[in-house]
DNA sequence: AGTATAATTGAACATGTGAACATATGAATG
DNA sequence: CATTCATATGTTCACATGTTCAATTATACT
């Protein structure tokens, strides 16, 4: 089988896996980044964002939950640079900040559908 | 630039992310399984592992920790299938039981390298 | 200014988690 | 069968995490 561009350069990152155990500097900010993608309103309110932008109130209605449980995650999503917002009037509109978000819940997908 | 197969798959389940937020179950089994990889200790122990089958005595010894800490941690990622066991005499051996284990990681490089 | 709506923040609370320590299992060896 | 080595397990404790409640800020409208 052919290999486009893509996994071509991911292909470089395996290879580089293979190596000694790096710094725990690359290692524990690895695993902050995966804890911030292992919570179920997160993940959820990922997922809500991954077509639209949404503001706070209708991310909170479509989730059942409060918004001030919504506002919380959204702040930690977004320290984490996950997500963006942008202010219109009252509200805070949210969305998506980074093209490989959907790519590590794709292959997380994946994963646990093919367990 | 040409799609190959496997980019092509992911393609699919990419576009299956866009619909509405699915139930509980599968964003929890996400979440779930995002929480295992969330630990430093455990990121450590993988990538010890993904070139070689090693026993608890060597991971160890390689990531300076206790025994008893890294078999607790040998245990929540056995559980979660992402390493399996073989007992040879006294020595209990580890590897890596999923091929997308080093993908998953690999994407997440990817990600905290491009931020 | 006063009110309403939207969002954020901080504190409190309950729950979960990882590591350390001590102890228990299990397998090989004398 | 007791001992030793390798691993596993249970308990405890400190710490982190997610949600709720209450208070505060920010913006728009009358």
């Amino acid at each position: 089988m052919e290999m486009c561009d893509n996994c071509a350069y991911n292909q470089q990152v395996l290879d580089r896996i293979k190596n000694e155990i790096p710094d725990s500097d690359l290692t524990l900010e690895l695993a902050d980044m995966f804890k911030v993608f292992g919570d179920n309103t997160r993940i959820r309110i990922l997922w809500a964002l991954f077509d639209k932008e949404l503001c706070v109130y209708d991310i909170a209605e479509k989730l059942e939950m409060s918004q001030s449980a919504i506002s919380h995650q959204l702040k930690t999503l977004k320290q984490a640079r996950l997500i963006k917002s942008r202010r219109d009037g009252k509200n805070a509109f949210y969305s998506i900040d980074d093209d490989h978000v959907k790519k590590i819940i794709e292959q997380m997908i994946i994963h646990v559908e093919e367990k």
